[in-house]
DNA sequence: CGATTGCTTGAGGCCCATCAAAGGCGGTGG
DNA sequence: CCACCGCCTTTGATGGGCCTCAAGCAATCG
């Protein structure tokens, strides 16, 4: 069952996968630390496949990702779709919202999701009284961006071998940010159709990709679960440089 | 003369075009608009095909376009080139650099630039002391993300032809936002491989895809300049919807 | 007037989309 | 408990979009 993988005991985050994400941005007190967990308290269950938020809405609240998985999408007027992100645990859905007014692109869920609703209220208070979280959700916003750029770059330049990969290299550091991968290995529950749509490929193609990428020992993906084994090996094949991600070392060595 | 088009008189701004771009994303006082004015005051000229700034840098100013057209971009460890945006007068380059740390990507000239230079004390002056300069410049960046999102959504999705002329709505909007475009048309000197790394296609591919536009009437694009014959029409050929640019209807009809 | 840069065109072939269909696998219900 | 159903994955065949290589042309410039 895809929900009991994600919630299975040794991939449990061991301690708030928002802290420990934005601990990577910002250097946080105690005290930041303890806002960020009160904030998260308030916790909501979602099926998979449900709209989070729907392109063109002005929602009054920010969504926040606490497990699960979900993504950013857009879809054309032919009905393709594109996916622009994967949001993980720790991740915002709609921080920009304040500042644009309005979405311009949809969320929803992939997996069944917790998920926290955050009032503009608060976040107006955070950014009055709590400096530090308020640079880490900028910084948390700006990397989101790095990792559209890496995507585009990714799209327009690379192999789908590659462009694959790299996105397995991606997943797999930001999930162990999080506490939610051991070293090589994470559960990853997205059908080959969604892969595909972020990829900007289709589905028989993603197949094929994929197996290419098993073929030559790359990967293991079954049943949900990655495993990679020489993450070295995979990394220089996409060419994966971390940096993009702006985890700050110090937090890395943790 | 490629500079010359760029300087020639009807097609100088009426004023200055970092006001003119960040009135599109929030209410400036008149205060607000001379302290812009100020800032962006000493200029430096720039050739073309220049680095501003380079991946890996960690810059101590925040470099801002004031006339020609510039580009981020990566370079693969293959030598290929993924352009990920196109600066315009008016456009910043690296305001996130501050809460980053480092560039994940480069800055390249594309025809002769003035730019200016604006120390991090001043931004953070401004921080301090003008929220609704602070407030717009996040307006900039978070619209600069949108793009991204729709330039992935493209790259994906779109046919060639579609994403070509997606890109000529686009920056027809943006250049009119900033008064360097009239109604359907505006300098755009950009060479063929210049578009061509940006859209992720060949250069040879590129070369079609334009004559293609052409046979059919969407565009004339030649010497720099291009023309929309029928603004409308290209735009539901490349199912243009200018939301994701974020520009307040109030300005809009300005 | 060579040299450089950008644009254009042709030929051949690969990557990838599309269409179509068959085989797992979990879930449901009789 | 097994038949059935839906979703996902896999596989084959075919065609087209796009890449690459290659060469010719136009415009600009020292």
């Amino acid at each position: 069952m895809i929900e009991a993988t994600w919630h299975s005991p040794h991939l449990q985050p061991p301690s708030n996968p928002l802290v420990m994400k934005l601990e990577r941005g910002a250097d946080l007190s105690e005290a930041d630390k303890r806002t960020l967990e009160t904030l998260s308290a308030r916790t909501r269950e979602v099926e998979a496949r449900q709209d989070l938020i729907q392109e063109g809405e002005r929602p009054e609240v920010v969504h926040l990702v606490m497990s699960g998985l979900a993504c950013r999408y857009k879809v054309l007027p032919d009905g393709k779709r594109q996916i622009l992100a994967f949001l993980v645990p720790g991740d915002f859905c709609d921080l920009h919202v304040a500042i644009l007014g309005f979405m311009d692109h949809s969320i929803c869920t992939l997996t069944p999701c917790t998920t926290v609703a955050i009032s503009s209220e608060t976040i107006a208070e955070l950014a009055l009284n709590h400096p530090r979280i308020t640079r880490a959700l900028w910084w948390a916003t700006l990397v989101d961006e790095g990792v559209l750029r890496e995507w585009l770059t990714g799209m327009g330049q690379r192999s789908s071998e590659a462009q694959t990969a790299h996105l397995f290299c991606e997943l797999l550091v930001r999930l162990q940010a999080v506490g939610l991968a051991a070293s090589n290995s994470c559960y990853l529950p997205l059908t080959q159709n969604e892969l595909a749509d972020a990829l900007g490929i289709s589905p028989v193609h993603m197949n094929r990709t994929l197996q290419q990428l098993r073929t030559v020992g790359l990967i293991v993906l079954a049943k949900g679960m990655l495993t990679v084994p020489d993450v070295a090996r995979l990394q220089a094949f996409a060419h994966f440089n971390p940096n993009y991600l702006h985890l700050l070392r110090r937090a890395r060595q943790a």
